[in-house]
DNA sequence: CTGTTAGCGCCTTCAA
DNA sequence: TTGAAGGCGCTAACAG
């Protein structure tokens, strides 16, 4: 790999005019800065990131953990960050944390390592992260939260109107004219877990339906453990919902198969609303009623306060939340199937 | 962010004792070592990895690019080469060409000026990469192919065994009855489109088909242009095919929408086999008779032969070309329905 | 406008 | 076993 003095000594000049010619900060004769592009283009030199960096103790790079990236709701995400921090110049930096905390405290002891200028940050599930950021945001590294938002610890934070949303799923329910209405949940130490399971309750409550723990469906985010709670669930005919709720991707597919294996479909048996895309638009037969994040813009809302805050450098109390729009998309699943209907599949 | 300087004052020692700690390449006295550790826990001090790199030129630091992150195939790709290069002590930058010439020219860049000791390459569709490629190899950045195998240079690659694979997707359709196979392809300038183009045609000549031009749809990667094209050809009921065979992913997603708009619906008005899984398992319908390849084994094992040419710094000359096997997966689109079974659903 | 030079933070001889 | 010092490649004063 050539450095910048190769090129000055090719180009005939110091490394000083070559660094001017670089970074544009200093003008240069039209002649002298020929020769030293003509110089670089043949040596094909390349700048050392690494030694700028260490100079100016900037390196122009972000980094985006997620808890994993065949979760097809996260590339959209970082599709989403990576463009608006290419449109400021800066590079992003995408790693997964296997939704382990242990592995979170890894790759976010990687990012610092590597100088990332700031992070946005997925929370793995399985973490206690409050230690942890606290000192990042000590350490005068910026942190945006997206999706999930910790409790307590003031940091920026970009996610879906997660109330709002599930109130959307729910009284779509209704007026669909479900009543027993179970909902199932990913863990509810996630905030917004509970925010989704706490728009539920209200749809519910402003429709006059008594709470009911036993339609509250906790789980994991581990499909195993999902599917068997929800085939357990659905065993007992007497006390069996209507329609299901389900506030993410993983535990919809999880309830899907446990339908399944219980000889149950929607909507001939179950109504069934969920959160995030599970296949490919509508091209799939059954075609689940969704509730749509807009992943691509949460990621990209993110990145621009991100890079904000660097540039900025703003005060750090004022604390920016930014909760996008859900869309509901309407479709097969929460089609409500007549009794003559559902007589005549048997 | 605190420097070893701080660090070796702080543990009242010198700064080469604190490097000496933290890379274990020199012993140091328990009692040193234990004033060491501490100080690096009270300050929460992060090694700067910049400032290594630049000492070291090692940044121990591999870069993928994939064409599109949002396409379930490559996330797994690069969960496979993360989790081998983590193995090793290497972290993995993830980033996104978007399938164009141009932009992968620059991030190439960006990963060579990130120091990156090696590169994972998904070849974009648009990209005329000759140039690019030798001026890296030359560079003594070793590279390795994924998936895409470029013609013509000699450069380390992992795909999957496309001639087989297509071979037996072909196999299927003709075992189950079809006769007039159309084979959808993307843009014949990548190598691996066009030998999965050549399993399909080795197929039909043992099996005593002559080929027809007519049925061999070539196609960009597009949504819209492949969707139009695919409608236009089943537009023409005289030349219609009875089975059709995608052989990539978004290909196939098109086909499907087309002959939605051309109301035509698969294994009842067409015989349909792809490869990549366009949905989640087969909870869905039409379950599609999918050729599935590897890809988190593909991306390991990418990631294993670019360690070991970076380990080892291993002669040039000898080539490694890996292929994978991949798998047939048989669902519904590729049972043949009686032509009585056909009247009735009239 | 151009050249010279002092570090950025760290690792690694080398000497003690 | 410890400490001192040079230098990785680059940028940004500063001097010319």
């Amino acid at each position: 790999m050539p450095t910048i003095k190769e090129v000055a000594e090719r180009a005939g000049v110091s490394v000083g005019t070559v660094s001017h010619v670089i970074t544009g900060s200093v003008p240069v004769s039209d002649d002298l800065r020929v020769k030293v592009q003509t110089a670089i283009r043949d040596l094909d030199y390349h700048p050392n990131h690494v030694a700028r960096s260490l100079k100016t103790s900037r390196t122009r790079t972000l980094g985006i953990i997620v808890p994993d990236m065949t979760i097809s709701f996260f590339p959209q995400i970082i599709r989403g960050a990576e463009t608006a921090a290419r449109q400021k110049g800066y590079a992003l930096i995408a790693v997964n944390s296997t939704e382990s905390g242990e592995r979170q405290t890894e790759v976010l002891s990687l990012l610092r390592s590597q100088q990332v200028e700031g992070i946005l940050l997925v929370i793995a599930a399985g973490s206690a992260p409050t230690n942890q950021m606290a000192r990042l945001i000590e350490a005068g590294i910026p942190v945006v939260c997206l999706d999930r938002v910790p409790d307590r610890i003031p940091v920026d934070s970009v996610s879906v109107e997660d109330v709002t949303a599930a109130e959307m799923g729910t009284e779509h329910l209704l007026q669909m004219g479900y009543r027993r209405i179970a909902i199932i949940t990913g863990p509810l130490a996630l905030k917004n877990e509970r925010r989704r399971l706490q728009g539920y309750e209200q749809s519910l409550e402003r429709a006059g339906i008594a709470p009911d723990d036993d339609l509250v469906w906790q789980g994991n985010l581990r499909t195993e453990d999902l599917e068997a709670m929800c085939r357990e669930r659905l065993s007992n005919p007497a006390r069996r919902p209507d329609a299901i709720f389900c506030t993410n991707g993983p535990t919809a597919l999880a309830a899907l198969r446990a339908m399944r294996s219980c000889r149950m479909t929607t909507p001939d048996d179950l109504g069934f609303v969920t959160f995030d895309e599970l296949t490919v638009d509508d091209l799939f037969r059954p075609a689940i009623t969704t509730i749509l994040q807009p992943a691509y813009d949460i990621g990209y809302k993110a990145s621009e306060i991100l890079l904000e805050r660097i540039e900025t450098g703003k005060d750090r109390t004022d604390v920016r939340t930014v909760r996008l729009p859900a869309t509901l998309k309407v479709r097969d699943s929460s089609r409500r199937v007549s009794i003559v209907k559902l007589s005549e599949t048997y």
